[in-house]
DNA sequence: CGGCGATGTAACTATTTCAGTTACGACACC
DNA sequence: GGTGTCGTAACTGAAATAGTTACATCGCCG
């Protein structure tokens, strides 16, 4: 299980919100999207509680409850869900500190990191050129959009 | 995401050799690297087998054995050093299958698949930008290079 | 006001991965 | 043949993921 999904399964989610916001079904419960994700509900509350949190969804309770999105499809990029769902880092440093008496060991991290920002920020540029609008008509035409 | 160390060790492992090759000494052994590392020379064993895969170094056997390096540090770029070590991709899709009769789960995954190899060309892009002879330089400055 | 349907979360489990460790055979030089 | 190192298998502990059960909570509606 090297690379997590979470960030598959939170593009999936807005994506068939906007959809069936798109045929006029704008309160979605979680039961209804794990069927489309083909997983747990409470996964999805979960992925939708980090969501939420980024502001993008909201959640309604009481009769009728559900959740609903609160920006259009092509305003949400793939870098706002990537900041709702993804904490760490690309790359990880030594787990262990290294060596500070040897001149690597003391000084690779900070010349390391400067290279892994460098690789994250490409990243966040790529998946902000996607909007979940892109996504949706790529899924539907299948390609990318 | 539950990223590993597999590329700061590798290139911790290729800048130490590089920097006592300059002093001179251009076979050393998994143990004097680890000592740099901080770790058991097994894992240094490991990361160099990989490294010897794909052609960075070899190994030397019998009395004075050890492992040398096959490139010249600037000829070596940390997207060499990513292909050698890393094998998943940065981003999993599903875990389990989508639900093949929603158009979304039907169609998601070739659209993710094309966006997430644009987010892995970016990273190749920037990785293939930095040198060991980069990092040694930065390392031993308090930066990059 | 009580029932209902959904959220929000805690808690537990199975699976997988990573990295550290021990152990030992293979190898090539002396 | 002895020695030092590679090369790798096997095991362990720790951590993360995602799936699951369970349940308190919330707010409308009859």
């Amino acid at each position: 299980m090297a690379a997590n999904s979470r960030l598959t399964v939170a593009v999936h989610v807005l994506t068939w919100m906007a959809l069936v916001k798109g045929r006029g079904r704008d309160v979605v419960t979680s039961d209804q999207i794990a069927d489309s994700v083909n997983t747990n509900p409470v996964v999805i509350r979960r992925s939708l509680g980090e969501l939420r949190k980024a502001g993008l969804v909201e959640a309604l309770h009481g009769a009728g409850a559900g959740w609903r999105l609160l920006h259009e499809a092509d305003a949400i990029t793939l870098l706002d869900v990537y900041r709702a769902v993804e904490t760490e880092p690309l790359f990880a440093l030594h787990r262990a500190e290294p060596n500070q008496k040897c001149p690597i060991g003391a000084g690779i991290r900070p010349a390391l990191e400067e290279v892994y920002d460098g690789a994250e920020a490409a990243v966040r540029s790529t998946l902000g050129g996607t909007s979940i609008a892109d996504v949706l008509r790529g899924t539907l035409a299948g390609r990318a959009g």
